[in-house]
DNA sequence: GTCTATATAATGATAGAC
DNA sequence: GTCTATCATTATATAGAC
């Protein structure tokens, strides 16, 4: 699916792939839907918890960056977004997907945005959510596509961005409760 | 190719639409690469005019906020971009039309950085295209997906800050160089 | 330039033997 | 569960008549 794109994945080469045969492929998956809709299953299971596990962190705005950042998951959700465009059934599903992804970081980040310095405007978690997972996106598809103007100017823009507002995340938590053990 | 997606652009249904047969699209465009190439010249043509008049304006970083939020265009820009994803000849045309896009809103806009109150950095004129252009993408993405989440506050969010640096702008200019007519 | 006819190849899916 | 055989459909593309 990534090498070739959605259309190239048929019941013939998922067979040969996997050493049977085309129909085997057909008597586990009835249709080629049934199939993408399994693969892209087993590709939100693995990314909800990969997503769990990062957001998990005390700076979860780097954590969605570094997460949507990630080009093979990337690439892979792009090829079923067009794959989706044309087949209903599908579609239903990743977008479901979508929102889930994107509820869940913006629930992981809103306990943050007072610790980051926007005061306590929660609502500014789903823009920063919105833009972040746009910009890493689209990066990885300009470049995929071999378009490379601006790149690295703005991965570099965002990325000092969001070391600073980690510094500044540190500073007030550091304020707010003093640390614990008296390190070096 | 909007409505279906680019796989169910065959020679059949052109012929079909254009009321005549599969094999007369055959002798107009040698291959469905040539036709498909042939479309996004046109495409290409069409919105370099179109980006340029826009972009002619006091207020570039609104025009590129303007234009990248064209529906239509930008549906059409995603299924090409799928399209080039497995075509070699195809993808090359694409990522040297969106090199030319972006350089165009990247030298429209550097010599506002002063005005709009963003110094002499004109390095952030890339910075600003990319953001920009890559929410404006995900945004109609999404919402053709059927995901939502977010969408209304962070495009607001867009729209108050351009809003505002077009206030600075008009204001640095009117510093700069006073009015020549005093209307009322 | 537009057509009919056709070559060739790939696809999704089913039937039925073992 | 895995296979062989096969159907019906669709696709790109070419040859040749008019």
């Amino acid at each position: 699916m990534l090498k070739e794109g959605y259309a190239a994945v048929t019941s013939r080469k998922v067979a040969r792939e996997a050493n049977v045969t085309s129909q085997l492929v057909h008597y586990y998956f009835s249709t080629m839907d049934a199939l993408f809709l399994a693969l892209w299953g087993r590709f939100v299971t693995a990314n909800m918890e990969r997503q769990a596990r990062a957001l998990n962190s005390p700076d979860p705005l780097g954590a969605i960056w570094n997460f949507t950042s990630h080009v093979a998951g990337t690439a892979l959700e792009l090829e079923f977004i067009a794959l989706a465009h044309h087949r209903k059934t599908i579609r239903k599903e990743i977008a479901r997907a979508g929102d889930r992804f994107r509820k869940m970081q913006i629930e992981a980040l809103s306990p943050f945005m007072d610790d980051y310095g926007f005061g306590r405007d929660k609502g500014f978690a789903d823009v920063l959510t919105v833009l972040l997972t746009s910009a890493s996106r689209s990066l990885i598809m300009e470049k995929d596509l071999g378009v490379s103007v601006g790149h690295s100017r703005t991965s570099d823009y965002i990325e000092k961005w969001i070391k600073r507002l980690s510094a500044v995340r540190r500073h007030n938590c550091a304020k707010k409760r003093p640390r614990k053990q008296a390190g070096a």
